[in-house]
DNA sequence: GTCTATACTTTGATAGAC
DNA sequence: GTCTATCAAAGTATAGAC
């Protein structure tokens, strides 16, 4: 019975997947919780707003990816202390993957949400995720910094953002950029094989000496 | 006077602003009316909705640039039939910068527009796009393809979304980051130095040999 | 052909009873 | 914690004046 789940994790839920499908905007929240069999107003009092519930279902991916992102870093400098950009950038791919785990599609999922709620939460998520996932979003670009030492600190910071804008924006895509592939050159492609895809395209971005 | 102006521009002058300020889904259409000084109603007669709107304030636009850009990269193939991917990015740049000829800020209003829109519509924008300025488009896609004949087809296809996740993703944040790199490392940037950074990471991204 | 007044529908949010 | 009722704002649609 799904009235065993309580009400909060069934918005949560309802939300995740309604979002990741239709986007945010295009997901009223009367559809979700009709989804999700509960009360219009049980979202404002479990949430307090459509822009928080939208924040809580990130955060549910952010708490699991972000300290196992950082764990892999950590791990991969000890094992290889001069580890390349590629290196650095693969590390992430585990953590990503292991979400299929939690839930199913759960890669897919958190990295779409991601990318649409970038960019559409006009520069809300970006503070939000900076000030509650600074720490290890900080191991990160030190990891790329000792990488490519040579690069200025500016340099790094924009294709970073470069970085993070190929990824938000082929992610939040991906279903329509893997029918057109598969339309137009006969390539079956899953969230994976593109992960794979864009990780020489940003190690060589970051790398480049202007 | 500004009533001289008729209202279908009057509605685009004020719209293209508020779009560009505060994004699409924040610019309410009785905001723009009541800055264009005209009828509520007189948007759905002369666009019909608020997503035709969207799609006429960048169309201005676009039919300004793509033309200018597909006739820049003719011209550079002519006079070097082996030119650089770099080359290649480098000549948008002249048509980009002259759309603030027409406009105040036009570049910076433009790619913001471009960024924005590309997302939050859901793919329409990019149906829009390739239907109506296809022929351009694809003069750019062969430019591309020939500076680069040993990568695949398919590799391009990706890398050059890849690409566009970049610059659109960037531009539509490029305010916040312009901010943020001037706070945190000292740098005066504008538009044009931050699509001047933008094109050795893209270069180098979509020629790298997987 | 254009424009205006007005009303319809959906949406996010909230107050108050239980 | 949950529910009903209701609100204000937003996109949309239409009838009718000019």
């Amino acid at each position: 019975m799904s009235s065993r789940i309580d009400t909060k994790t069934k918005i949560l839920d309802a939300a995740e997947k309604l979002f990741a499908e239709r986007g945010f905007s295009e997901t009223s929240l009367r559809l979700i919780t009709s989804k999700a069999e509960v009360n219009l107003a049980s979202v404002n009092y479990h949430f307090g707003s459509k822009r928080e519930l939208i924040r809580a279902v990130l955060a549910r991916y952010l708490d699991l990816f972000m300290p196992a992102a950082s764990n892999a870093i950590a791990e991969l400098q000890q094992q290889h202390p001069h580890a390349s950009l590629t290196d650095i950038f693969s590390a992430l791919v585990s953590p990503l993957l292991t979400l299929n785990s939690i839930r199913a599609g759960g890669t897919r999922t958190f990295l779409q949400l991601l990318g649409r709620g970038y960019i559409e939460s006009q520069g809300h998520l970006r503070w939000f995720i900076t000030s509650h996932y600074g720490e290890h979003l900080q191991s990160f670009v030190t990891a790329v910094q000792a990488s490519v030492p040579t690069i200025p600190r500016a340099d790094i910071f924009w294709r970073l953002h470069f970085t993070l804008g190929t990824v938000v924006f082929t992610m939040a895509s991906a279903d329509a950029l893997i029918d057109i592939a598969a339309a137009d050159f006969d390539e079956k492609n899953n969230i994976e094989t593109v992960i794979r895809k864009v990780i020489p395209y940003i190690a060589s971005g970051v790398a480049v000496s202007a």
